[in-house]
DNA sequence: AGACAAGTTA
DNA sequence: TAACTTGTCT
């Protein structure tokens, strides 16, 4: 722990549900356990804000020290993580509070390169989406996609059909690119490939297909004659499919994926949540439209669907009873707490402390408890926090690296333990 | 359905208690599902008299066509099938049954060599024997001895300590080698080796270890400077540890193993039960001992030990119930169903069916159910065939081969669906 | 679909 | 150690 303040204190300074909900968001956002990262078994994450080392505790008092070290009066906004989570993949919304990071509306080829994709929606203008044939959905079996959770369930090495939507009166050919990118922070950066077991030539689902080297390792197959299996050189694998213009009458052409691997597979995806990014390409490579969705290929997609859905409802719930608003709250320069503006570094951020208080109301329940305000001050700072991490990452990766090096040689602010 | 005799039938002459226990035996014996076999991720056992193709209930259609279709009033012995399996672990008994195949007491060059070794326990003139710290024990957490199991429960990668006895009077030098195996005769063959994600050299079980490409393969471990590791020419792999002599006063030399694989390892072990097989060997290779214990790779030792002894308890709550006795009872020429006297193919076994009535008194309750003497007569004759199996196993491993192509052509006794 | 199995997290 | 996750069996 570092400066004054005890990790155990600011557990013991926030009422209990308040505190189950921050952490509940601080886990399923970066995928870090409570105690000490993910098993052995994984990739050590290269960004290690939340580090094996770092209790959830010592975060919190970490985040103490650099907002919260003056006392003050802060009744911030009020918001969960998971509504930050949500806003990360609402561009639109990102755009219109950043108006210097337009992030879709220039050249693909400004964006961060291969080794943190893009995760953003850009319909662009082919009017580019992708949806799912309503009938068999939620019952067929194989597949099936939930619109509350906006997440699709897939079996291992089973056809799922994506309806693929892009404005008739454009007769530019076009191809899309699907590849599997992780959700969380920590892991985006990695690949994902197959697992060990499932890449063997002698196995199963992999029985009549090129016994091509590079494509053991695709877990995304083309139910498509001209599907083409590239590998990037950051070493990411994706596969380009020529979009078939939709048939006289129908407004969107039909792309059939599998995925030959497991969500839970050891070695390979381990468990961490994935997306599926599309990205509408011209034939010379130019991205001109992108969508993610996330997806969980899984042995039960029926079960393992209605389960996710009872726990989002559970997390609203608990969001109500700790007096976390769900309701999304866009962050703006003039509500964030980090005190960081929300421009790139690159535009000579000062990267000062900004503790000004904050007039805006508080949005949940504002009960008799004492520690309410704190609470969420704290819970307003660690979504900045988290989102300064977002930006940070899909901006300036090379800052990201920086503070790591930072906290590698124990910078005096951030360290602790 | 070969014969006359349809699949169904043969379930609804059973009282459910009795084809419960029946189908429970089969399962654990063999390790084949009740559809379809295992998973479609298994090697495909070379065995198969429960094929795939075979449901339980055709298998025990096919019993009836071949011992029971002549209505009889056979009150056969009544015994269980693990009965049998408990019997194949007491080679003094089996061979008491059968004098004519003394299975441990001449060379081992005489035994059925490398692609299915032999399981039996052989103190030896050695007097071999393994046994467990008694502190420690089944509280500790790596590992833990279950006595009423005779099974050991380990955690991967954890040093798991062997007391190995050996007459203290002998001076000869001697190793022990030790070597994995599957437990149901349907794996027995196939090599126990590690799973390709724990043979990664990048995995961190490998992590400060011989980077040699066999080593990796190895899922036993000696904590011994002059271990030795090898692989068979059929592929199995072993490790010979040199048995220090007992410190002067012990009774006993301790020898620290560890496993680097889980039992649920997919492309490993896979769910399969597999039994630690120890030999004493000579320095020059000759086998004077072997022990072979039920062994488990597991995250939770201590909560598996504890739920598999409820298991076996709830198994002999059953036994009881079905009036099947759990008494262990010598399988002889004299009491069996299958007609084939237990001596070997090579000494001129006749094949036909012998079906007199047998006049061994029923040993289980005899109530007042119609059916059930045949059943009980069922649970006979599949013991039987599971008996001939194993014998044909361990002694004539090429008649099961002629008897496999025989099914492959559709030999019309056995064949069906 | 429900129950079980077995690694992982709390 | 209990609860959860998630593949597999029934
Ligand atoms: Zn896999
Ligand atoms: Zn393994």
């Amino acid at each position: 722990m570092s400066g004054s303040q005890e990790g155990t204190d600011s557990e013991s300074l926030i009422p209990p549900e308040v505190y189950n909900v921050i952490k509940r968001d601080v886990r399923d956002f970066f995928q870090v356990s409570d105690s000490e990262g993910r098993s052995s078994e994984d990739e050590t994450p290269r960004l290690s804000f939340f580090s094996r080392q770092d209790s959830l505790d010592a975060v919190f008092s970490l985040t103490e020290d650099r907002v919260c070290s003056k006392p003050q009066d802060l009744l911030g906004h009020t918001a969960s993580f998971n509504e930050f989570q949500m806003r990360a993949q609402e561009p639109l919304l990102y755009e219109a509070q950043m108006p210097d990071l337009k992030v879709e509306s220039t050249e693909p080829d400004e964006l961060p390169p291969d080794p943190v994709p893009a995760t953003t929606n850009w319909d662009g203008e082919h009017g580019f989406d992708v949806t799912f044939p309503a009938a068999a959905n939620s019952s067929s079996g194989t597949w099936t996609w939930s619109s509350p959770l906006e997440k699709l369930f897939v079996e291992m090495v089973k056809t799922c059909p994506f309806q693929v939507h892009v404005n008739q009166h454009d007769y530019e050919p076009l191809n899309i690119r699907a590849m599997l990118v992780y959700t969380s922070p920590h892991y985006i950066q990695f690949a994902v490939s197959r697992c060990p077991h499932h890449a063997e030539a002698s196995h199963d689902s992999n029985k009549g297909c090129t016994q091509n080297e590079e494509f053991l390792q695709h877990i995304i197959r083309a139910d498509h004659q001209n599907a083409r299996y590239e590998r990037s050189p950051s070493g990411r694998y994706s596969v380009v499919i020529p979009l078939d213009r939709p048939p006289p009458g129908t407004e969107f052409a039909t792309l059939l994926l599998q995925f030959a691997c497991l969500g839970s597979c050891p070695g390979g995806i381990n468990r961490r949540t994935t997306k599926l990014l599309l990205t509408l390409e011209t034939k010379s490579g130019k991205v001109v439209g992108r969508k993610a969705l996330d997806l969980r290929i899984c042995a039960c997609p029926s079960r393992d669907r209605r389960q996710e859905e009872k726990k989002a409802e559970k997390r609203r719930e608990d969001d109500r009873s700790s007096g976390v608003p769900p309701t999304k709250r866009p962050l703006t320069n003039s509500n964030n707490t980090l005190g960081v503006p929300l421009v790139p570094e690159s535009k000579k951020v000062q990267l000062s402390l900004d503790t000004r208080p904050h007039q805006h109301g508080m949005q949940g329940r504002n009960d008799s408890r004492s520690n309410e305000s704190f609470a969420l001050k704290m819970v307003s700072a660690m979504q900045d926090m988290m989102q300064l991490m977002e930006f940070l990452r899909q901006r300036h990766p090379d800052v990201l690296n920086e503070y790591e090096q930072y906290r590698a040689l124990g910078g005096t602010t951030l360290q602790h333990k």
